[in-house]
DNA sequence: AGCCTATTTGACACCGTTGTCAAAATCAGA
DNA sequence: TCTGATTTTGACAACGGTGTCAAATAGGCT
């Protein structure tokens, strides 16, 4: 029962092979004749040999860790992506570990280099897997880029250029969902912007603002208003967006939390969805499906966003100097829910 | 700029002491004198020395690492729990990896030991996390035993006895929950039970059920509905529970999610919350403030369950045989909000 | 002071892999 | 068959710490 775990030693010794020749075999190294190779693997499955993570990375200083950096506020968002990077890594013989940071933003470059290193300290990781905020903070990219660990970062482009970079075109998705309320002829469309140190708020905005110009319509500064990604700015976008005169028929919300604020205050105020309002959303999380009426919303695949921002990293270290790889937009859809409806205000507008 | 990293050689002969010195203070191990004490520490601060995780497990066969175990149906749950253990382990220089999967439920303990050896082959964690369904079943507990690999369990206690245990007194809330709706004068309550092979389910009810009795009530069985803690199965029970008669003036649903059901079915009907209905839920997960009306709960410190089972786990880590702590049991706090109110409909019942 | 014991310190082997490099085996061409 | 180039294989050192054990030092007693 207690047996000891078996080493590359005893896997040798079974195949009649130097440890060394197991080592290439592990490792599929070329140079070794096809039959050893074979021989080898059988003594690796009958012993069930695993091999030692500690010493493989001592020597080869390699930690076969990749770390996600999150700040201390967990979102459906997060989770999702860690989730799909754990999938990624647990296939590939990696390991993934969150660190979690709140003391970041404002700092020089050279103090967040100190910082990510006491933080990364003890998981070493080869590769660091980056999501909003961070994203979007080229000092951060910077410091990791002086450290030498690559970065895969998750979010829309920005001007740092890490070596793996993923995301979803915001901005189609954006015009996509605001062209869904237009057709469905809504004119007085209200719009919640996210967090202003995210890109993804921009890009958004952008969306919105270009699906209404290429209509003719004109972006109404009242219509839009400032939020925080959170339920209660979207709480107070909504209060401000409803008491307008002449009233909005619409409101697209920069994410999911947002809109079920807006539908709160919908609710609350007797303003019936979607009969009398449309509410729209962004990223398709949980509570979008889970409230009431259910949201219409852009669904992005966090999960898949996860797992291919692995794959690629761990693709990239792999190699001798890892390269920039060009950014993956993975497809986006929009999911229409029990929010939206044709508007029946028709007025000329 | 590109240094390489100081090694404990390094550290040594800056203080110049024997490398060996320098492990005996960085491992807090008796038999060095003062003064050196100090030497060595000032070295380590003024080096930036930073001890090598692989060489130290390498040697120690100790990886430093724990491991959360978790199915793929990510929740928040999951999650607040995740983000305690790694706010603990970052702490005390350990990581927390997490392993996903699916494929546990039924197999012979012989099956789930060599899927976990495999699971956490990678990862090699000195100890492991086990959350809900899996901290309910003794197999798992068992194998993770005869791995010689230490667990924290966290929920309700249950017949097998991990070497750490963490939880709250999950009977004792859902009765002060229960008294809540029978004080606001609400004789009949519907009950909305979770899955039926996870613990939390029976004892939640037994507080529900216990609750009623000492008041002389009874518990109606048609009051009673099954559920699986998701949205679909708390819209399924509240259609039942709302076309009974007498109706239900209150529903408990063992958990939030279930809960935000209830609460849709109660808006799409039309049913008024709290006036004609009072509504609670059990967790405050994070929807729970952002439904409409929000939701009266039960909070339990997730956070700190997660942060308290880590650093229990660490503790024991050290010792050279792990012994069996007793359970701790973290506060619970019923949160009031605006789905409970007085029962409106006076009858004698 | 001299002896014995307890404490502090350091030399060295060792953990289980991979990198280096040389030896052995194979192959091609004369 | 022999020589030189190429491929395959293995011996051995090395990675950076910790465990073992012996040496050095300090302390207590006669």
């Amino acid at each position: 029962m207690a047996t000891t775990q078996p080493k590359m030693k005893d896997v040798a010794a079974l195949a009649g092979v130097s440890i060394k020749t197991v080592s290439r075999v592990l490792n599929n190294e070329p140079h070794v004749q096809h039959a050893l190779r074979e021989r080898v693997r059988e003594a690796v499955i009958s012993l069930g040999y695993v091999p030692s993570k500690s010493a493989r990375s001592l020597r080869s200083s390699r930690s076969y860790t990749i770390n996600m950096l999150c700040r201390s506020d967990i979102s459906n968002y997060v989770n999702a992506i860690q989730f799909g990077a754990v999938i990624a890594c647990q296939q590939r013989g990696y390991q993934l570990t969150i660190s979690i940071t709140d003391t970041i933003d404002g700092k020089s470059v050279a103090e967040i280099k100190d910082e990510l290193r006491k933080l990364t300290a003890h998981s070493s990781p080869d590769g660091v897997i980056l999501v909003a905020p961070f994203a979007d903070n080229p000092d951060i990219v910077q410091a990791f880029d002086e450290l030498s660990i690559p970065v895969a970062r998750i979010g829309p482009s920005s001007g740092s250029d890490s070596r793996v970079h993923v995301g979803i075109n915001e901005h189609q998705a954006s015009y996509e969902v605001t062209n869904h309320l237009l057709d469905l002829g809504h004119k007085h469309i209200g719009f919640v912007r996210g967090l202003e140190n995210q890109a993804v708020t921009e890009e958004r905005f952008r969306g919105y603002r270009d699906a209404l110009l290429e209509r003719g319509l004109k972006v109404n500064r009242k219509y839009v208003r400032k939020g925080k990604f959170d339920f209660r700015s979207g709480v107070r976008a909504a209060e401000k967006l409803l008491a307008l005169d002449p009233p909005v028929t619409a409101i697209f919300a920069s994410n999911d939390d947002m809109a079920a604020g807006v539908m709160m205050v919908a609710n609350r105020q007797g303003v019936n969805v979607p009969r009398e309002l449309s509410v729209v959303g962004f990223d398709d999380s949980e509570i979008a499906e889970n409230m009431w009426p259910s949201l219409t919303t852009v669904r992005q695949p966090l999960q898949q966003l996860g797992e291919v921002s692995a794959l690629k990293l761990i693709e990239i270290l792999g190699q001798s100097a890892p390269p920039v790889l060009p950014p993956t937009i993975l497809p986006h859809e929009v999911i229409i829910r029990e929010s939206t409806a044709a508007c029946s205000n028709n007025e000329a507008g």
